[in-house]
RNA sequence: GGUGUGGUAGUUCAGUUGGUUAGAAUACCUGCCUGUCACGCAGGGGGUCGCGGGUUCGAGUCCCGUCCAUACCGCCA
């Protein structure tokens, strides 16, 4: 028997019972004639006291002790006399009457403690150790409760778990697919899923009803803090549905994890058109934990020789609360923001509306305090505010602004990590044009159905149908998104010669799908959320790679295990695959 | 593919205008220490300043190239 105790679990009430911990030494203090020794668990820690008067031999043998490495210790657990309120076994310690070194261990090359002084680089390259430490342990340990929370939650409303597979084929829709060489068929690649989203409209042809897997998803795209080439997704599929269904079925999973695991009740979640985001907000994620809205002024600008102005066909500002007295300093701060290529705005225009009343603005030249005053009151804007102003073609100024808005929440302390706004953005646009190329994607994916009144559009204006589709945002994070699928076929047909796909390419990607359709396909849709950013969300974290155990890097390696790597000739040949590196 | 930031001791970082033997903290090692829990005290070892080239009497510092990491843009639900 290594232990009948774990290191995270005696209390006072222990008093003077014979245990047996087992565990890794935390940290080990020295002090002559006396050792206390920390030793650690997934549980806790518990103070083991070595005294060299009462059994000199085992107090030398624990001075040995080095950090990290693995003991096993019997002894009696006694009441402290200088006790530790900041660790739950602060108020008992064990005399130690028998010590085991089960396995030394080499000095680890960062400190294994909540602050530790490894850079991110060395904690991958040494992740099972990084995993020793608490916050990255308790962030596995929660992203478990969610996993399971969603399970019991799924399974008390008929939810199937149902296994697809991960072998799949390619399609050159939507993001770039990891490919797997097949032996078997020279010459042919699999490809892994990006989600599996054609298998569970399969699955409810097959009569299904309800499905959901959590599932790890593939995507060959370049990598972020939120970004990780294979991700695990919450995916899930229902039959006889409408839209409003699915939203109530899994704004009810959203509302069930928060109160389940943070024990906060949420209220309902607005329903925001995605119109209405972008132009209120300039994004389709909008983080809502703060107002400052975008107000159109550009009627109110034209006319008074600011060329700047006259030639915008989008003219937005936001209300910066309480920030008039913000310096030249900080308003070059936020202009030199704005202009950062990743930005691009050509400048930044502000106005402070004085305490005294009085407004002072960037363009004075042009405007006069009427006029100044006007803006001011469209933005329901007080004495002691700011007004920031960006303009140019529509769609890029409101993305601008909508950084210049995060910014400033964030300066202001708005994005409080221990709130949560929750809502979902529904009536998304069907279809997104490429310029380049002059044809139109679909934004979600080609099994999205359109909204029926809208579908005459098709023919005539096919970039203003809406589709039945939705995200739940959180935060200003996008945490799950979904459609209501197409079960006609005569209708998925049309879909493909809107997208541009003859008869005989949709026939070869997506028969299957198609054939399946004739054969009695119920009305269906489903949604899938990011596990990783809703498990991100919970615990604050600023990257999804924090709640991953083991994660890729920037460049899409894991430096663990070093991989990707090259392979042997030998496997090359029975592949058929030549390399030529370019 | 692009932009920014960074790369100096095991680790996290400092390093002035280009100038003597490259520092601090922490970790590690040794000694002392019987109530520590960020233990304390004294001492010690530890450096290809990412790599390559250039400018210079002299480069951690300036220039060019390159590699790596990271945040973002493009890309991507």
């Amino acid at each position: 028997m290594y232990r009948n105790s774990t290191c995270g679990e005696l209390r006072i009430g222990n008093l003077n019972q014979e245990v047996t911990l087992s565990g890794w030494v935390q940290k080990a203090r020295k002090m002559g004639g006396m050792i206390f020794v920390d030793i650690r668990d997934r549980y806790g820690v518990t103070q083991l006291v070595f005294n060299q008067e009462t059994n000199s031999e085992l107090c030398d043998k624990a001075a040995k002790l080095g950090r990290e490495w693995v003991i096993q210790i019997k002894g009696k657990v006694m009441e402290r006399s200088n006790k530790n309120k900041n660790i739950p076994t602060g108020d008992i310690e064990i005399i130690a009457s028998e010590l085991n070194i089960l396995n030394p261990a080499d000095t680890p090359p960062f400190t294994i403690e909540d602050e530790t002084d490894g850079g991110d680089d060395l904690r991958m390259k040494y992740r099972y150790l990084d995993l020793r430490r608490n916050n990255v342990r308790a962030n596995l340990e929660l992203r478990h409760q969610m996993a399971f929370e969603t399970r019991s939650y799924l399974n008390e409303r008929n939810f199937l778990e149902v296994e697809t597979p991960v072998l799949i084929g390619s399609t050159p829709e939507g993001a770039r697919d990891f490919v797997v060489p097949s032996r078997m068929n020279p010459g042919e690649f699999y490809a892994l899923p990006q989600s599996p989203q054609l298998f569970k409209q399969l699955l409810m042809v097959s009569g299904f009803d309800r499905y959901f897997q959590i599932v790890k998803c593939f995507r060959d795209e370049d990598l972020r803090a939120d970004r990780q080439p294979e991700f695990t997704q919450i995916d899930c599929e229902m039959s006889f549905i409408h839209q409003e269904d699915v939203l109530q079925m899994f704004e009810g999973l959203t509302k069930h994890l928060f109160k389940k695991i943070k024990q906060i009740d949420l209220p309902d979640f607005p329903r925001m058109s995605y119109a209405d985001a972008m132009q209120q907000y300039g994004s389709d994620k909008p983080d809502t934990r703060f107002d400052m809205k975008f107000v159109e002024i550009k009627d109110l600008t034209t006319g008074k020789d600011f060329s700047v102005f006259d030639s915008a066909e989008y003219i937005g500002a936001i209300c910066a609360e309480g920030c008039a007295g913000y310096t030249r300093k900080q308003l070059d701060e936020l202009t030199d923001f704005v202009k950062r290529p990743q930005i691009g705005a050509k400048g930044l225009v502000y106005v402070r509306y004085e305490s005294d009343g009085s407004l002072k603005s960037s363009v004075d030249k042009f405007y006069s305090p009427e006029d100044l005053k006007k803006w001011a009151e469209r933005c329901n804007a007080k004495p002691g505010d700011l007004l920031l102003i960006l303009c140019g073609e529509t769609e890029k100024a409101q993305k601008q602004l909508c950084e210049l808005r995060l910014e400033m929440g964030s300066r202001l302390g708005l994005r409080d990590k221990n709130k949560f706004n929750c809502l979902w953005v529904i009536d998304f646009p069907l279809l997104e044009k490429d310029e380049e190329l002059n044809r139109y994607f679909a934004k979600h994916h080609p099994f999205t159905s359109p909204k029926s009144e809208d579908i005459p559009l098709l023919d005539t204006d096919p970039g203003a149908v809406r589709a039945n589709a939705y995200d739940m945002v959180i935060n200003g994070t996008e945490i799950g998104g979904g459609s209501i699928r197409i079960h006609n076929s005569e209708l998925q047909k049309k879909m493909f010669s809107v997208l541009g796909f003859t008869e005989e390419k949709a026939q070869a990607q997506f028969g299957f799908l198609m054939n399946a359709f004739k054969f009695g396909a119920p009305p269906h849709g489903g949604i899938a959320f990011g596990l990783d950013r809703f498990v991100s969300i919970f615990a604050g974290l600023d990257s999804i790679r924090d709640c991953i155990a083991f994660p890729k890097n920037n460049s899409g390696r894991d430096v663990m295990i070093d991989a990707p790597s090259q392979i042997e000739q030998a496997q090359l040949d029975e592949l058929n695959l030549t390399i030529d590196i370019k």
